[in-house]
DNA sequence: CACGGAAAGC
DNA sequence: GCTTTCCGTG
């Protein structure tokens, strides 16, 4: 029996950028953990949307190819990681060892169209879990500044 | 390990 | 803007 998210199919897209953008590191996670092969390394576990990086130095070593960085290491990818948790994309599960979580209704909104956005149950979702603080306008502009619509 | 500032690269 | 690199701190 195998963790099942409902992440949409579109969620699973990291190069369908027209424009030929550069990957992005929680793309390629998202990437790796849609792969059954790499459980060994990466894999679902624990909470909704919560991961554990089982194998540190593989993942940065795939990571480091896919950017063709090959001092990569995980010290700097997890590093990349930290810069994730003000734009509320991960945060830390604390106390769990290469455990992250990813905000699961903001990466969704980050590649929802903007025009069902307003309506979208993931805009719902979100100012439902986080107790409405969340603003409109902080929202939107996180879509625009990952520039996520490639549609 | 995990965190986050600082600077540099692209 | 998104890392990559380096590193002091807890």
């Amino acid at each position: 029996l195998k963790a099942r998210f409902a992440f949409p199919d579109w969620a699973y897209k990291p190069e369908s950028s027209p424009g030929s953008r550069q990957i992005q590191l929680w793309h390629f996670i998202l990437e790796l953990l849609q792969k059954e092969e790499y459980q060994g390394v990466i894999a679902w576990q624990g909470d909704y949307g919560e991961f554990v990086i089982k194998d540190p130095d593989e993942v940065a070593r795939l990571w480091g190819i896919r950017k063709c960085k090959p001092h990569m290491n995980y010290d700097k990818l997890s590093r990349a990681l930290r810069y994730y948790y003000n734009k509320r994309i991960l945060h830390k599960t604390k106390g769990k060892r290469f455990t992250y979580k990813f905000n699961f209704s903001k990466v969704v909104l980050v590649n929802y169209p903007i025009l069902d956005m307003a309506n979208s149950p993931f805009f719902l979702a979100q100012n439902h879990f986080n107790g409405g603080v969340l603003k409109k306008n902080e929202q939107i502009n996180l879509i625009v500044s990952n520039s996520a619509l490639d549609y």
